[in-house]
DNA sequence: CGCTCATAAT
């Protein structure tokens, strides 16, 4: 046993195939050393077997002048193929050469295959050249070594020449032929080749069909995908995976669930792949009581231990909210691939952006941004998607320091480069308050994209940087990328924002003239809050008149709080009663109108408006706000008087707002959407302070000096809060950066970024 | 020939 002979190639023991060993079973030199060794010296234990053989010493074995079998050769090829070798497949084509088998046709073949798996596609090429007798194997070699060498495009030359030279492709030609097609997206190609498919008789093999209908999934057409999968005679287990999987490739969740189920009626058996597959489509259909089953299903046959399943059922309970569910069996596992740290960033991250801007949302950021910590220490790299998933959770948080790590990671890592990545960083600083670091991060992108540009000229909308916002619109026109309906929201809130009517009006046409784009409600909400905000109270009706649809709960929103703006209550009262018919579905609305019935002391439409709230079942939402200082955070309710520095919060805000009030700041009476209007009539002649305010203050006490407070706030500001701060920027000389559920407004010099602009409640 | 996360803009 221990004297079997063996080869040694990069340090590692091969024992020889039998073949090999029957040439010279016993006299192999066992006590020969190495002779041939790249790499670093051999473990000690090495010195206990026998010693290896090198190639070039099996060579000399095999001899130059008897005659060889063939098949000799076959062992050391197949090395050679392990270690990717070109060195050595040069040594054995050599020594082929010398024995004369190169005219072995089988020989010959086999070398134009391990050249291209050693990567050397000329060694290849140009030996294929010199076989005179070669036949569909050696073709088929070529085009496989193409593909594997991605140069799918020269595979599918090369079948060309192959069909014009007469020979006939095999089964495996066709496979490979269809490899190249895949690999370089050729979906007429394809079809071509699915034409001689059907000629040379084998469409019904199920290997052909499966890759036929895997083909047209990656060339995005699912239609022939799926037509090529119902084609297929006898399908299996990969047939209907194949087709599964290209349903969720394809976006058609629900085409993908429904081809699943058929396949269990049918009884054939999933495999891992299929379950996979099945539970990752349950996730995005957020079709959970069929996950549930799905996950039932990996029990049954015994694949819930796989990793990618645990990795899908993981994700399957993040999305559903499960978090003790999802972070239970992340414990218990073992092993964890990348995936499942990026999936459970991404599945928290979401559960974040769901949540919109309470204390759930805020628990489910901080806990990605541990998760991505946690994989920085297991070792393993994040990739592109663990960095753009961990900047939307910055953006999220209104975390800018963490924001900022993440930036100096995604530099050293290489992962800005890719756009998805530095466009998730422009953004982050953005939703951050920071435009000027947004700007210097998009100058700093070495290619934009349609999303890119667009997310600049929003920042600099939202930011009030009209200019800016306009000349980087016309920047992105001349750099030939076309802007879609998201891109013109961005613009005309940016001329909105300053007023200017005549280049609102003309961008609104380009839109639709230039662009054949035709506006939506959010384009017409930006009009009619630019008309609203410059008093044309007609002007703006009268454009909602000329909508081809009736307003909706936006528009009438804007209509009514403008008219309260400019003290029309017979118009904002008249579009109460219009928004009111339309029984409103959002929370914010609610808030807008009992604010304004509050305000007039109105009470009899008070109690009519929190009885539609009731009767629409709108779920009560508490004002809350929530600041981020050193790594901790605090957060604030409205009249809040639990916290630790209540009173010197309360004094600040008492002094601040005395002094405001002789620069001529004037409250308003808020209505606060979860109290009741008992507490609310006895409020509303006393100083009510709402979260944010409360936040502002402690942030303005223990921020370092001159440093911006940063807040974030669950629902909208409210106009006597977002007046108010406007005056404490300049009495305290601070930026104050207040993110609330709609926008972002950033306090500096007593005037706010958004410009006043919008339905402020 | 088949698998898990899939990210950015109002």
């Amino acid at each position: 046993m221990a004297s079997l002979p063996s080869i040694a190639i990069n340090g590692t023991l091969h024992r020889l195939e039998p073949d090999l060993r029957k040439l010279s079973p016993t006299s192999l030199p066992a006590e020969k050393g190495f002779s041939y060794q790249r790499s670093t010296a051999a473990p000690e234990s090495f010195s206990e077997t026998p010693q290896p053989l090198t190639i070039q010493e099996a060579l000399s074995f095999i001899g130059e002048g008897s005659r060889v079998e063939p098949a000799l050769y076959v062992p050391l090829l197949q090395q050679c193929i392990e270690y990717r070798s070109l060195s050595e497949t040069e040594c054995i084509h050599g020594h082929i050469i010398k024995t004369g088998l190169h005219e072995e046709v089988f020989l010959s073949t086999s070398l134009v295959n391990v050249y291209m798996k050693c990567g050397a596609v000329d060694h290849a090429r140009n030996l294929f050249e010199k076989i005179p007798q070669r036949n569909i194997f050696t073709w088929t070699a070529l085009i496989t070594g193409y593909v594997h060498n991605g140069q799918a495009g020269n595979g599918m030359v090369v079948f060309v020449q192959l069909l014009e030279s007469g020979v006939y492709p095999t089964y495996y030609t066709l496979g490979a032929v269809l490899s190249a097609c895949s690999a370089s997206y050729s979906i007429e190609f394809g079809e071509q080749v699915h034409g001689y498919i059907i000629k040379f008789g084998l469409e019904s093999a199920t290997s052909m069909g499966n890759s036929l209908c895997s083909l047209y999934s990656k060339c995005g057409s699912l239609g022939l995908s799926v037509k090529a999968f119902g084609r297929i005679p006898d399908k299996n287990v990969i047939s209907w995976t194949t087709v599964i999987t290209a349903c969720g490739d394809n976006g058609d969740a629900d085409l993908g669930l429904r081809l699943f189920v058929d396949m269990i009626s049918e009884d054939t058996v999933p495999n891992e792949f299929t379950l996979t597959s099945a539970m990752s489509l349950c996730c995005s259909a957020h079709a959970f009581d069929l996950g549930k089953q799905v996950h039932s299903l990996c029990v049954k046959y015994g694949c819930d231990s796989s990793l990618p399943v645990r990795n899908s059922i993981m994700y399957l309970y993040l999305k559903r909210g499960e978090l003790d569910e999802a972070r239970r069996l992340f414990d218990s596992m073992e092993t964890v691939s990348l995936i499942t740290w990026n999936a459970m960033i991404a599945g928290h991250a979401e559960l974040m952006d769901m949540a919109k801007h309470d204390a759930t949302a805020h628990k489910s950021g901080i806990e990605a941004l541990k998760m991505f910590r946690r994989l920085h220490q297991s070792g393993l790299k994040p990739d592109l998607f663990s960095f753009s998933s961990i900047l939307r959770v910055c953006s999220g948080l209104v975390a800018l320091e963490q924001g900022e790590q993440v930036h100096g990671q995604a530099i050293k890592s290489g992962f800005l480069a890719d756009v998805v990545v530095s466009s998730a960083l422009v953004n982050m600083y953005n939703k951050c308050g920071s435009i000027d670091k947004a700007s210097k991060a998009f100058v700093e992108m070495n290619t934009r994209t349609l999303i890119s540009w667009t997310s600049m000229i929003s920042a600099y909308s939202q930011h009030g940087r009209t200019k800016e916002a306009i000349q980087l619109f016309e920047q992105m026109r001349l750099a030939g990328v076309r802007p879609n309906h998201v891109t013109f929201v961005g613009v005309l809130s940016a001329c909105a924002h300053a007023g200017m009517v005549s280049e609102a009006q003309h961008y609104f046409n380009v839109m639709r003239n230039e662009y054949g784009i035709q506006p939506v409600m959010d384009h017409y909400a930006c009009m009619v809050d630019m008309y609203v905000r410059l008093g044309c109270l007609e002007s703006a009706f009268d454009f909602v008149k000329s909508m081809s649809f009736e307003p909706n709960e936006i528009i009438w929103s804007i209509l009514i709080a403008g008219c309260r703006s400019h003290g029309n209550m017979e118009m904002a009262f008249y579009a109460a009663e219009r928004l009111l018919e339309l029984k409103p579905k959002a929370t914010e609305t609610y808030v807008l109108l009992l604010n304004m019935y509050v305000a007039a002391e109105r009470w009899q439409d008070v109690s009519r408006v929190r009885k539609l709230m009731k009767d629409e079942k709108i779920a009560v939402v508490r004002d809350r706000s929530w600041v981020n200082i050193k790594d901790r955070v605090y957060f604030f309710r409205a009249n809040d008087r639990s916290h630790f520095q209540s009173d010197r919060m309360y004094a600040l805000l008492e002094d601040l707002l005395d002094r405001a009030k002789r620069l001529g700041y004037v409250p308003y009476k808020n209505a606060d959407v979860s109290d009741d209007e008992k507490e609310e009539k006895a409020a509303s002649g006393s100083t009510l302070h709402h979260s944010e305010r409360l936040a502002i203050a402690f942030g303005l006490l223990n921020m370092p000096t001159g440093a911006p407070v940063r807040v974030v706030k669950n629902i909208t500001m409210c106009r006597d809060c977002h007046s108010s701060a406007k005056f404490f920027s300049i009495l305290t000389g601070r930026e104050i950066i207040v993110r609330d559920s709609k926008r972002l407004h950033k306090f500096k010099d007593g005037r706010c970024s958004c410009g006043d602009f919008g339905a402020l409640v």
